[in-house]
DNA sequence: CATGCCATGTAAGGCGTTACATGATTTC
DNA sequence: GAAATCATGTAACGCCTTACATGGCATG
C-alpha cells in the first residue's frame, strides 16, 4: 500500500486537495500509478480513518468547494516510520520494446535497424519533455533546502534512466549496422 | 495482450511446454510478468484457438505427460507482423524507493544515508545475481547468431539498468555526505 | 518423512485502469 | 456552442497475483 504513503508524503510537504494530488501524480513518473481518482480519493478516506489526516473543507464561489487535508502528528510518525523501516526494494522495470527485440531472432537487421531507431525516437521525445518538466517546475514556497535537494535527485534519476537507455540504443544500432555491413 | 506474443516469441525460437515457459519468464527480468501459471496456460489456450499453435502430447513414464507447443507459420506470420507494426513504447520503472526518498524532505541527513545504503546494497545484490545468470545462460543448440546477439543486447540492457542505478545512487551518497559535513 | 521438482490446470481476490456522473465557470 | 478546468466521487472491468488441487518420483 505504498500509494497511501506517497500520498501522505505529499500532503506532509504542503497540504491539498485531492484534486491537487492527482496532477501532481498524472505528471510526476515516479509515482508510478495513474493518478486516477478511484485510488486517491480512497486512499484519503482510509488515511482520515487511520487518524493520519485532518479535512479542512473551503467553499469558494464560482467553483466547487475544496477539502484540504493536512497531516497529523500521528501521520508524521507514521510516514517516518514507514520512510525509514521500509526496506527499500529492487526497482523493476517494463520495456515492452524488449519483448519485441527477443522476438525478431529471424528477422532482417535492416527491419530491426527501423525498429530501434523509432525506439531511440521515443525516447528521445520522452528525455526532451522530461527536461522541460524540469526546467518549468520552481519549488513552492516555504519548501526546505534538502526538499529541493531531493526532487532535484528524484529528476536526475529519471533522466538518467532515459539517457542510459538511449546510449544502449546506441550500441544496438552500432551492431545492427555492422550486421548489416557484414551480410 | 503481449504476454502472448512474448510467448509465441519464445515457443519460436525452440518448441516447449507450459511448464518450460513458466520457469524461464520467472526468471527472466525483461518478461516483466511474475510467470504464473493462470496467464501461462490461459495464453496458451488463446493462441492455439487463434491456430497459432499446435500441440504434440508427449507420454512420458515416471513423469506426467508434456504438451509441447509448436508455432505454426500463421503464428509466425502474426509474430513478425506484431514486432515490425507495434511501435515501440517508452519504458515504464516502478522505483519504491523514490517514493520513500520523496518523502524524507524533513528527515535527518544521517537517516536517509543508512536509508540510501541499504539501496545500494539491494542493487548491488541484484547486479551480481543477474550478471551470475548471464554468465551461467548458454545458448541452446540450434540458436542463430543473431539470436545470440539479441540475447546479450537484452543482458546489456538490463546490467546497464543496475549500473547506472548504482552511479546515481553513488552521486546522492557525496551529495548526502556534503550535507552531514556542512551542519 | 518432508520437501522439492515435474506438469497441468482452476479459483479467488486485490490493485489499478477506464469510464461514468454532476455541475459551474472560463476559453476558443 | 463546444471543450477544457476545477472538484469530488462511484462503478465496472481486466489484468495479474497468490493460493489451491492433483499426483508420482527423487532427494535429503
Amino acid at each position: 500500500m505504498s500509494v497511501n504513503y506517497a500520498i501522505l508524503g505529499l500532503l506532509n510537504s504542503r497540504p491539498m486537495s485531492g484534486y491537487d494530488l492527482k496532477k501532481i501524480m498524472q505528471d510526476s513518473l515516479h509515482m508510478y500509478w495513474s493518478g486516477n481518482n478511484n485510488q486517491i480519493y480512497k486512499a484519503l478516506v482510509q488515511l482520515r480513518s487511520d487518524d493520519f489526516l485532518t479535512v479542512e473543507t473551503h467553499h469558494q464561489d464560482g467553483a466547487p468547494s475544496k477539502k484540504i487535508y493536512h497531516v497529523t502528528d500521528k501521520g508524521r510518525v507514521a510516514l517516518d516510520a514507514w520512510i525509514c523501516s521500509t526496506p527499500p526494494e529492487t526497482p523493476e522495470f517494463k520495456k515492452p520494446f524488449l519483448i519485441q527485440l527477443a522476438g525478431a531472432g529471424r528477422l532482417k537487421p535492416e527491419a530491426l535497424e527501423v525498429l530501434v531507431l523509432q525506439y531511440e525516437h521515443q525516447l528521445n521525445t520522452q528525455l526532451k519533455m522530461q527536461q522541460e518538466k524540469r526546467r518549468r517546475a520552481n519549488p513552492f514556497p516555504g519548501c526546505t533546502d534538502q526538499e529541493k535537494w531531493i526532487e532535484d535527485m528524484i529528476f536526475d534519476n529519471i533522466l538518467t534512466f532515459y539517457q542510459s537507455e538511449l546510449e544502449w540504443t546506441r550500441r544496438v544500432l552500432e551492431g545492427l549496422r555492422q550486421k548489416i555491413r557484414e551480410e
